[in-house]
DNA sequence: GAATTTTAGTTGCAAATGCAACAAAATGAT
DNA sequence: ATCATTTTGTTGCATTTGCAACTAAAATTC
């Protein structure tokens, strides 16, 4: 029963594969969109939070910003009442991209839930959210060094 | 309700970072463990069907299963009907770290599902493969060099 | 309020990833 | 049988990814 595992990790391979052939046009590298969309969504959010939110290194995380940010395609701002951190928001270019991410996100799970009917589109929905949660856990905990006991 | 998606994402980068992390003390490198247990379980797989299987760019299946080979966790074998096919088989020392990452994938499973009841469980695991299904023809529609239209 | 720990961010590596562009074998079409 | 197309695999190159190791500011502990 290791499946859901797999048909997630191939299902997402998938989505990712294809959203990355299909924002080249616009001047979006590898991986770009993810951060631009939820920039866009949460303004003033701080890199280790985002980072956080996608379950991607910080570091990874700290490069692909300072590449949109290199693109003018979102901005950093020093934070005033923390010396630490920097607030990011998306540019007028940024702005201006986002519903074309957003349009194809939309296709996509279009196409993702074809042939399921309304109940099956909220009950998937429903499960994963709880997938989500149970294993947001676990990525923290093992990022931070601590091992699983199993 | 782009939200399948971004759920699907977070979940499997999350796994796939967790069992990054848990592999490395099997001398198992970034993404390696994914191959090897489709090999094991379909010997005598193809790389360019197994790159499909598991929606990877080929080129970079072809440097991961070679580094599987170099670190003699796998072997190629030329096919003997089919002058460009190259086989692919575990070996005794892959055989031994499979059931690692078997042991590791269930774990994950488990936590993955947990708070679902077997109903639930079973509903998750029929619809992603309903959209797994549904995706895989737009990944290879993508990778040849076609456009979506949407 | 000084000392410790956590948070936020950075840089240096080494490795993985994937597009282009290629070669050669196999398959299909006429 | 010949020619065109598809399948399978490779290498070059540029980019992304992430672990280690590090600063510096903030928050917590004593």
């Amino acid at each position: 029963m290791v499946e859901i595992l797999r048909s997630i990790g191939v299902i997402a391979r998938s989505l990712d594969s294809i959203s990355n052939i299909e924002f080249k046009d616009y001047d979006l590298t590898k991986g770009q969109y993810l951060y631009l969309v939820r920039i866009y969504e949460n303004p003033g959010i701080i890199q280790e939070k985002l980072a956080g939110m996608i379950k991607v290194d910080k570091t990874t995380a700290a490069r692909a910003i300072k590449k949109l940010e290199k693109n003018n395609f979102i901005v950093r701002k020093q934070s005033v009442d923390n010396k630490k951190e920097k607030k990011l928001y998306v540019t007028d270019k940024g702005k201006k991209v986002y519903p074309v991410i957003n349009r194809e996100n939309v296709y996509s799970n279009q196409v993702a839930l074809k042939g399921l009917d309304a109940a099956e589109q909220k009950q998937i929905l429903k499960l994963l959210k709880i997938v989500e949660n149970n294993i947001a856990s676990d990525w923290e905990y093992v990022k931070k060094g601590n091992k699983r006991e199993y």
